[in-house]
DNA sequence: CAAAAACCATGACTTATGTCACTTTTTGCG
DNA sequence: CGCAAAAAGTGACATAAGTCATGGTTTTTG
């Protein structure tokens, strides 16, 4: 049975939220929600779109290989962030594989829905810009920080970017579960130096490890190291 | 004497071509058009925007600084772009410096103009969401090239996306003159290394030198190199 | 529940790349 | 033109970080 857009609390954290009514209802008619399981893949790179889809719950890494066949997390996408947009506008083929790292939920718009409501609806287009633009910026500060800084310095600010992403559990660990390999696939480094640079940090007690998961203890230094203090 | 927008070749090939001829005449009124010499700069990181650039003619680097002072090129402006819109539509300070790399002239649009555009005229906005998500995409391949590749690769892509934005001169060398230390930062490497690759290309004899010119001899082994081909 | 698979961790070794110090060449300017 | 300043280039050296090999965990699954 499909949730009602009308009432999707979700749609609010969205451009969705500028549409009319009407469009409200072409939404709900046409749209599909969908369970993904953990380890899925929604898109996958070279592939045509056909829509896109709108995150309800859980997170999916965006990623991209190379030909050698390493993997680069280039962001990730939460409730209320679009994946595949910018394939479709940009008519190119998808560039990046969006996976489930937790089981999730999500809804897939046909590409024609979409650009229907482009077209006929302008602060919901300006709202898709601003959020892109926002993006690209993100985008630039990351490649700089690519291009700038040693492994260590990108550890610490990935360290402390998934804390502020992904929010806190009980224990005060950062509240997701990644593989050391995608940790290292996300500061864009060997899984073997990631595990050594997570040691280190341990021992020169910035953070406090849990099983797999991690504590920030000393946040400012983290910061610090990461020369986020200018 | 400020040119006429009507007749203006350039605005054809940027999403000012869409707007009406009504809102052309606007844009003639607001607009500044001006000549920067090389080496100024448009805009500084951190500043906050007050409108939006469109290069006539010209070639701009577009730099982030690092803490240390280190310099990254994220893109070049080239005739027919936009810089500045997406710090302006994402309300945030501009994230990147623009600094011209040769004699340019460029046409200063005032933020509550181009604002104006956007709300009133669908396929304009529709057009500059285009382009950002193109933009975007590319920001992205850059990203994965940076945490995947050598430098020597780097430089191999560097070199290849170089001749292709800026063509050859009727020597065949790549028409645009950037100082060694401008490539490395446009390749995220030290001065000194991106010199010794240099002078390795060329005693492989995959590029040749005419003073501070390059002529790309061997194309094909350069994008094998690079791993452009998958 | 046990075997297999996936993942985490550590050591030894190699190497690509950054840094520093210096020389040579080119550029710009009074 | 001739000098100063900037840029290009080279060598020696240090080291961050990748790779390979191996063993110990944890997780999955039949």
């Amino acid at each position: 049975m499909e949730p009602l857009c009308a009432t999707c609390p979700t749609r609010q954290k969205t451009a969705f939220r500028l549409l009319d009514g009407e469009q409200v209802e072409t939404l709900c008619a046409f749209k599909r929600h969908g369970h993904i399981k953990k380890g899925e893949e929604l898109f996958t790179e070279g592939q045509n779109v056909r829509g896109i889809y709108c995150v309800q719950d859980g997170h999916f890494k965006l990623t991209r290989h190379s030909a050698s066949g390493r993997e680069t997390i280039v962001r990730f996408a939460s409730p209320g962030d679009f994946i595949g947009y910018r394939a479709l506008l940009a008519h190119e083929p998808i560039s990046l594989s969006a996976v489930a790292i937790q089981d999730a939920h999500a809804c897939f718009v046909p590409a024609d829905v979409l650009l229907n409501f482009l077209e006929g609806n302008g602060p919901f287009s300006l709202e898709l810009l601003r959020a892109t633009c926002h993006e690209l910026s993100e985008a630039n500060q990351l490649l700089a920080s690519l291009a700038q800084k040693t492994v260590k310095q990108r550890l610490a600010e990935v360290l402390l970017m998934l804390r502020a992403k992904f929010s806190e559990d009980t224990d005060g660990c950062i509240d997701i579960d990644l593989k050391r390999s995608e940790i290292a696939d996300l500061v864009g480094t060997a899984t073997e130096s990631l595990i050594r640079l997570l040691a280190q940090f341990e021992r020169d007690e910035l953070i406090t490890r849990q099983g797999k998961r991690f504590k920030i203890t000393q946040a400012k230094k983290l910061a610090q190291l990461a020369e986020l203090v200018d």
